[in-house]
RNA sequence: GCCGGGGUGGCGAAAUUGGUAGACGCACCACGCUUAGGACGUGGCUCCCUCGGGAAUGGAGGUUCGAGUCCUCUCCCCGGCACCA
């Protein structure tokens, strides 16, 4: 081994010259001999700041690029930048620059140090989005989506950061923060466009189940758009002195079947008609203020916060609408006015929320649904009488010692608590006060609480030989002192009094079916009971199964069935000026007009004053009012908002396919033959906004037969994230960032490009620790591959070498498919280490390594390649698919009652017998076996062979 | 809290989908080369051990000839959502 690795920086330079003078890497879209693979990463914001991190974004799924290319493969893999935005902007405020001349020096030096990396990107297709003639189409689509109504301009709601000046996007707000900055976003009411996103909640839920992502992935933006199903319900207002009608209030609930559990209504405080109903409250005064109060809240504030809140609109009851029943109404900013119809139907006994508004304002809860349980010891048995009771359930426990009193049943030997029936207007708490006086004698007990509601329990009461349903209701009591009356002969003859402590309280002891329900109401505060069960108190519905009967309620008081979603329309309006200007212009009386095509691209004004302006900059340009004017007249306006730049980046990948088109936005038949897009690789962070949006766009193109599938992304692979060799994310504020100039100035491109591939699963949402010595280690691997060069000879192969490297090419192949290179490197470690023992290696087999090591490394590739008399490139050659011969042999594992006692080798064709005769032959087995008999034998020629021995 | 994804050596990770657990690397240890260090080479490297083996894939059970892989329960970590009715 002579060599002592390789001048890669003369290796790197040479290749990057070659490629280029070759014209490798400029698709040609039209081609139609090769099948074509659109592989897809997600453009570059042009930052100015490329750290090693984003090296993983590119060179990994470049290895992909190449290794289809060799396959045959007609692959597009494009680049561009995503060029609106802040950043520049800011850099213009704080340096005084041009936006524009600070965007394009980035993006020269960032397309530099992206072609350094050995990329096989095609530069030629290259899109920009702040050019002119890209977003003249950014603006096209935004006017045709205008057209559809899919964008609209209203007054609404909206997150408003106050560092960066501008709305923001719901996505754009984590909790209760701006996403870009963390400053905390306030509420302001503006009129603003919005994309109606929503329109398409329903569709970008479904497609979803068919896409073959990753399930995190689906379930992030499932849980974004977040579909819940249920009702609309219409409660009529009035005034409670006289009835005289208010309105109607619509309320959604997703538990139209706890209707008769309503006890009040609740409308959000912004909620429009609290307006109209402020004539009639009988305290105006109190409703404006808490108006008031939750109106300067922060979203944050709101959230941090979740004390119930609100006032009673004093004087308005709603009426319900299947009892007929007259409750009061609230305001409450625990409803929000953005989701459902900003109302509620408050259901206390069943909602958590309600039931703690219901504790704080002393409303009443009353219990709808009684869970159901079902006593499997005692089951209903055929053909006996139905009875249904009403009971109480009395638990008294004993302050002093903890325990808790129950009864031991004589005759069937069980225990239980204090139970009896309920008569006809008899109160709860006195029924429990006699029976338990009755059945044990004690008598100063004081009342604590009643556990929840009632519980429907199903089982056969054998004293009275029926079938019952029991509605139990359980009541907590202490006991006060000792007290005991007597107890008559025939109850002690039934069971006597004992005292249990609470390891004695489980189902296995008691005869209590609904021990479950006991314990948990016991050992916490009573709460709502917010699952399945049945109805009661629920006037005809009373007795059947909730689930069962809930949209029949719903139709039977004339609610509607409806699905809705958290997901709210997309705000694509930016009081800020680096972006693309939004193409509306306001006549005299203030109505949007589009601007007509011929005047496309709508030219962001360059005469604007965006450092001092507290508003939208564009209101600034003294050209932008003259250009309206004089295309439109005296008295028109130009809008002067520009978009959300996640609007330019929903479409960029289909300009890609038609990128010089002046005429439109892409070209029809390179969309036919290049969409869907086979793997679109990108970041984590982008799961819920710039892939939910695309997805949109795709989906209202494809109704506007704009583009030719309804789902853009085949398959979407989100990488893992690179940190700092300090184990922190890469932060100049923590020093960790790591330069790539001067990784690849040491180690070399390449070197680099294997220890991402080498370092983990790329598919994956793991945290990878940077390290120089992976690095390091990248590169001693390619020292060797360079070192075999000088072994070369004209010898042939042996065939085993042959086999290795055909069967490595597959693995590599399969590994590919999946972005597990680190695999495949792996595969390619163990087929060096066969080279290096080989005296000479053969030109052939070497020219075989090379093909499968340059996707990996393709500077050295090439280099190599050329050294060794390879023609033209290396890139140009196909991968290596050698035909895998079956072998003969393979090792069998010899197990003893599954435990691995030796291996032979075999033919793959090898008998049963044959291989216990063999297996017989080792002495580790024969020792194993120690003489016993053979009870059974497993053998899976070329596997395994098992001998069970009892 | 709800939903999703995961827990395998000191570390990154493998494991033909029920058939040799830890491939391939990093780090570490020993030896060799060397004046020395580095680099390189050879070997070792889950734990325990009386050197025959034994235990081990977060934990506890189960199914199976055989379980990292399948089932039940449980603990922990990561991600998403969260006053969404």
């Amino acid at each position: 081994m002579a060599r002592k690795g390789y001048d890669h920086r003369k290796v790197e330079e040479v290749a990057q010259k070659k490629w280029a003078g070759l014209d490798l890497y400029s698709t040609d879209l039209r081609d139609e001999e090769k099948e074509p693979y659109y592989l897809l990463i997600e453009f570059p914001y042009p930052s100015g700041d490329l750290h090693i991190g984003h090296w993983y974004a590119y060179v990994v799924p470049d290895i992909y690029a190449r290794f289809k290319r060799m396959q045959g493969r007609n692959v597009l893999f494009p680049i561009g930048f995503d060029a609106f935005g802040l950043p520049a902007e800011n850099a213009a405020m704080k340096n005084g620059a041009d936006p524009r001349r600070w965007t394009e020096e980035n993006m020269a030096r960032m397309r530099e140090q992206i072609r350094s990396m050995g990329t096989s990107l095609d530069w030629s297709k290259e899109v920009v989005t702040c050019d002119p003639s890209y977003y003249t189409w950014t603006q096209w689509l935004f006017l045709k989506f205008f057209e559809q109504g899919l964008a609209e301009r209203r007054e609404a709601p909206v997150k408003w950061c106050p560092k960066d000046r501008t709305v923001l996007a719901n996505e754009q707000v984590i909790d209760g923060a701006c996403e870009r900055c963390g400053t905390e976003v306030e509420e302001k009411q503006l009129t603003q466009w919005f994309l109606k996103i929503t329109k398409y909640a329903d569709r970008l839920l479904r497609d979803l189940d068919a896409l073959p992502w990753r399930e995190d992935i689906k379930e992030a933006q499932r849980a974004w758009i977040g579909e819940s199903e249920g009702a609309k319900l219409t409660f009529s207002l009035e005034t409670a002195a006289t009835a005289a009608s208010l309105g109607k209030a619509e309320v959604f609930t997703t538990r139209p079947d706890t209707i008769f559990g309503a006890t009040y209504l609740v409308l959000a405080p912004e909620h429009p008609m609290v307006e109209g109903l402020i004539d009639f409250v009988q305290n105006p005064a109190e409703v404006r203020a808490y108006r008031e109060t939750t109106s300067r809240k922060t979203e944050r504030e709101r959230s941090e916060n979740k004390d119930k809140t609100g006032v009673a609109l004093a004087g308005v009851v709603a009426v319900n609408p299947a009892s007929g029943e007259r409750i009061p109404v609230y305001i409450a900013d625990y409803v929000l006015a953005s989701y459902g119809t900003g109302a509620v139907m408050a259901v206390p006994a069943h909602d958590e929320r309600d039931f703690e508004f219901a504790r704080r304002f002393r409303l009443p809860v009353r219990h709808v649904i009684a869970p159901r349980r079902v006593d499997e010891r005692n089951p209903h048995l055929p053909d006996k009488e139905l009875v249904k009771r009403n009971i109480i359930v009395g638990i008294v426990r004993n302050p002093k010692t903890g325990n808790y009193l129950g009864l031991s049943w004589k005759k069937q030997g069980w225990i239980s608590f204090i139970t009896g029936g309920i008569e006809e207007g008899e109160d709860m708490v006195e029924t429990a006060r006699r029976e338990i006086a009755e059945e044990t004698g004690y008598t100063n007990l004081r009342y604590v609480r009643t556990l929840g509601g009632p519980v429907h329990v199903e089982f056969y009461a054998a004293h009275k030989d029926v079938n019952r349903i029991a509605y139990a209701n359980h009541l907590l009591f202490e006991l006060e002192d000792e007290t005991r009356a007597e107890v008559s002969k025939e109850e002690q003859d039934l069971h006597e009094a004992l005292w249990l402590d609470e390891g004695k309280l489980t189902r296995d002891q008691m005869d209590h079916a609904q021990m479950d329900l006991i314990l948990e109401r016991l050992r916490s505060d009573d709460c709502a009971y917010t699952d399945d069960g049945v109805l009661i108190n629920s006037g005809t519905w009373t007795g059947r199964d909730n689930r069962e009967v809930i949209w029949e309620m719903v139709e039977s008081i004339g609610g509607e069935r409806v699905k809705n979603y958290r997901i709210r329309d997309w705000l694509v309006s930016r009081q800020r000026y680096w972006g693309c200007p939004i193409p509306i212009v306001y006549d005299p009386e203030g109505a949007a007009h589009p601007v007509p095509p011929e005047h496309l691209p709508w030219l962001l004004p360059e005469d604007v004053d965006f450092t001092t302006s507290d508003a939208a900059p564009l209101a600034s340009s003294q050209e932008l009012k003259e250009r309206v004017t004089k295309l439109f007249g005296e008295g028109w306006t130009p809008e002067c908002d520009t978009l959300d730049t996640f609007v330019d980046s929903s479409w960029y990948y289909l300009r890609y396919l038609d990128s010089k088109d002046e005429g439109d936005f892409s070209d029809q038949a390179m969309l036919k033959k290049w969409l869907p897009i086979e793997r679109y690789s990108g970041g984590s962070e982008h799961t819920t906004m710039h892939l939910l949006y695309a997805r949109f766009f795709h989906k209202a193109l494809y109704d506007l037969a704009l583009v030719p599938e309804s789902e853009p992304f085949v398959e979407r692979y989100n990488r893992g994230i690179i940190l700092g060799p300090d184990g922190q994310k890469m932060s100049k504020r923590w020093g960790n960032v790591v330069n790539p100039d001067d990784v690849v100035k040491q180690y070399g491109a390449d070197a680099v490009r294997v220890y991402y591939a080498f370092m983990a699963p790329y598919n994956e949402s793991g945290h990878y620790v940077w390290s120089d010595k992976g690095v390091e280690s990248a590169r001693r691997f390619l020292d060797r591959i360079a070192s075999l060069a000088d072994t070369v000879g004209d010898a042939d192969a042996s065939e085993a070498l042959m086999q290795m490297i055909a069967r490595t090419a597959r693995k590599i192949a399969e590994d590919a498919e999946r972005f597990k290179f680190n695999t495949a490197v792996a595969a390619l470690m163990v087929l060096v280490r066969e080279f290096e023992g080989q005296e000479e290696v053969s030109r052939t087999a070497y020219h075989d390594l090379l093909r499968l090591v340059a996707p990996f490394a393709p500077h050295l590739a090439e280099h190599l390649w050329e050294e060794t008399g390879g023609e033209r490139s290396v890139h140009e050659a196909s991968w290596p698919e050698g035909a895998i011969a079956a072998s003969a042999e393979a090792t069998v594992i010899v197990q003893v009652n599954g435990k691995k006692r030796g291996e032979l080798l075999l033919a793959v064709d090898a008998g049963e017998e044959e291989a216990v005769a063999a297996a017989r032959g080792l002495e580790a087995v024969e020792k194993a076996l120690a003489g016993q008999e053979i009870a059974k034998t497993v053998y899976v020629p070329g596997r395994i062979l098992n001998l069970v021995v009892v």
